[in-house]
DNA sequence: ATCCTACATTGGACTAAGTCCAAGTCAAGA
DNA sequence: TCTTGACTTGGACTTAGTCCAATGTAGGAT
């Protein structure tokens, strides 16, 4: 996390309180909140932080390719901090549930050049949906 | 086009004025208008239609399986017409037109065992992303 | 150590996309 | 042609996100 926090300081970012824990709250595995969910977690530490503070935030680390944006179901966005190692997501149908997950293969690949339509291909987002275990119990 | 409205009186749909302007807004290929633009397409042919009644008739057009619904962008959804061969999605990053592709071998295959965290998986959605000549040029 | 100031934060108003509902309308079967 | 339950309407409401003028502060300059 402070790794996370020395790059932004190298990008000539002050490092205000409402940053670091905007940092903070990202830090982990399969995370993917929202941004409500981030700024509650947020508010947790630092109570009067302000909702637009963390729309900014997380606002500047997609911009600077910290943070992934995702959206899954079409509801609010959600922030993946996990950018070093390039994964797709498998999520639950029933409960919203997202895994980090890593396909065989290349996905680019898989589209043959008659169906580019003169298009220059940059990447490819999977999405695999299913049910969860939890939820198949339930 | 027809063929849709048959197969929406066989499934005991009252076919109301509102219903048919709908279902011919969406006739095509490559079709892929957010849930206003199917209003304001509506709204030419049959001037008073409402926004409610375009969401409910986009909604149980969905949940019969007749159109897809498609958020690529965390915008407004798209809905798109074409379900009888499975498609995936090729958008343009810069103008956000959208063309349908159909990429080469199951995408589901692609993730191991070992990433399905058991999960009954059902489908995979995949989005090319890229830039389209017309954006390249300009 | 303190001062400055450009950059950051705040909170509230605003927009976009979508949902909900009570009242009115009408397609289609009897 | 009548009836009725399904459909539509429009406006209020919710959710997610953006914008902005006023205020605060991190960190370089002194």
């Amino acid at each position: 996390m402070s790794d996370l926090l020395d790059r932004l300081r190298d990008r000539g970012w002050r490092l205000t309180a409402q940053r670091r824990v905007v940092a903070e709250v990202l830090d982990g595995d399969h995370v993917h909140y929202t941004a409500d969910e981030v700024h509650a977690r947020a508010a947790g530490r630092l109570p009067e932080i302000a909702r637009a503070t963390v729309y900014n935030t997380l606002s500047e680390l997609v911009a600077i390719g910290e943070v992934r944006e995702v959206s899954t179901d079409g509801r609010a966005k959600r922030y993946d901090p996990n950018t070093r190692h390039t994964h797709q997501h498998l999520v639950c149908e029933k409960c919203g549930t997202i895994r980090d997950v890593h396909p065989q293969g290349d996905p680019v690949a898989a589209l043959p050049e008659a169906e580019r339509y003169g298009f220059a291909i940059q990447d490819a987002v999977v999405t695999y949906r299913g049910t969860c275990p939890d939820c198949a119990r339930g």
